[in-house]
DNA sequence: ACGGTATACCTCGGCACCGATGTATGGTGC
DNA sequence: GCACCATACATCGGTGCCGAGGTATACCGT
């Protein structure tokens, strides 16, 4: 997840460390934040991967800082991540939000369509949180009022989902005709 | 996270390790699996600690199984986690949704809106995933589809939630009262 | 002069998590 | 007779993540 923001800010234009963390912070972390001690580390691993290279430069204000650049194989394999995501990157609400921040480096909108298509197939599976036995328990079955809460709530992302996802899925298959 | 649904499985009846793993699977296995070899070095862990006590009993089926038992600090910890999480329990859908499983089990109803006060607040303030600037972006100012979705689909989820708290927030009242 | 804050990067120890693999038993299908 | 699956638990190596702490520069207010 990380990663995949890492790449994708860059793919849109070199950054240098900091920067990348603050624009890192306004996408994910008023929900999840990423320390500093993550994110360096991070970039090291992508530079030591080859995806991406780091120039030094002197520092605009204060220390030198080091300009990151993704590199044609980093862009690669940009591209595979949002074109083959894992499942983990489909079905987690966070993970997800992060694919679709960057599904538009994606050039080919058939590639985009397959994308949302199996986040569709995820969400059209029937699925809930609490069980009598197999059975999945809708949010009027439950006395307990916290449970229903996210019964109530998971239905109401679920439906403007699917709202959102039917719509963009029609408006890409009419481009790619 | 996925110490607090231990706890809180826990709290309702012992289990041994296996019904616990599909109880946590029919939890949150859908958006986010949690391995075993994640699940048994955490009870491990939890009775290191000394808030559950294993008892070996005969298989019923196969293998003997360990039938696990909180301990009453393992109720009073699950008590603390649950009336003080941390931020990261109330911002993120993943952790907030696993508390709300189980806040019913803190008994005192103004406890219990404290927490859901904290998520209110959290999810008052005026924050985006994009900005241009320091100025959010509303759905309506992005031209990528997939952006604009993560936007539309955050807000549906935020307008739902706040019903929910609201209500939620205005029964538990009456009852303190 | 000095503290506070923002910029800018880094290391280290510890730990949670995961995939792969191992070890059993017993029931079901072919 | 044998493969396969469900039950039931466990270890190990690798890795990602985090908090705490460190090292600088530069500007601003007092």
């Amino acid at each position: 997840m990380l990663e995949l923001a890492i790449l994708g800010f860059l793919y849109d234009a070199p950054l240098h460390g900091y920067v990348l963390r603050r624009h890192i912070a306004a996408l994910t972390g008023h929900v999840r934040p990423v320390a500093e001690s993550t994110l360096y580390p991070a970039i090291k691993r992508l530079e030591k991967a080859g995806l991406l290279v780091r120039a030094s430069e002197p520092g605009a204000v204060a220390a030198p800082r080091h300009v990151l650049r993704l590199t044609e194989e980093g862009g690669r394999e940009l591209m595979r991540r949002l074109a083959e995501p894992a499942q983990r990157e489909i079905t987690d609400e966070n993970h997800w939000f992060t694919l679709l921040a960057f599904l538009r480096h994606l050039a080919d909108p058939a590639a985009q369509a397959a994308v949302l298509r199996r986040r569709l197939a995820f969400l059209e599976e029937p699925a809930s949180f609490f069980y009598e036995g197999d059975r999945p328990l809708s949010a009027e079955e439950l006395d307990d009022p916290f449970r229903r809460g996210v019964l109530t709530i998971a239905r109401a992302t679920s439906r403007a989902e699917l709202a959102w996802l039917r719509d963009t899925l029609a408006s890409l298959d009419r481009v790619g005709r």
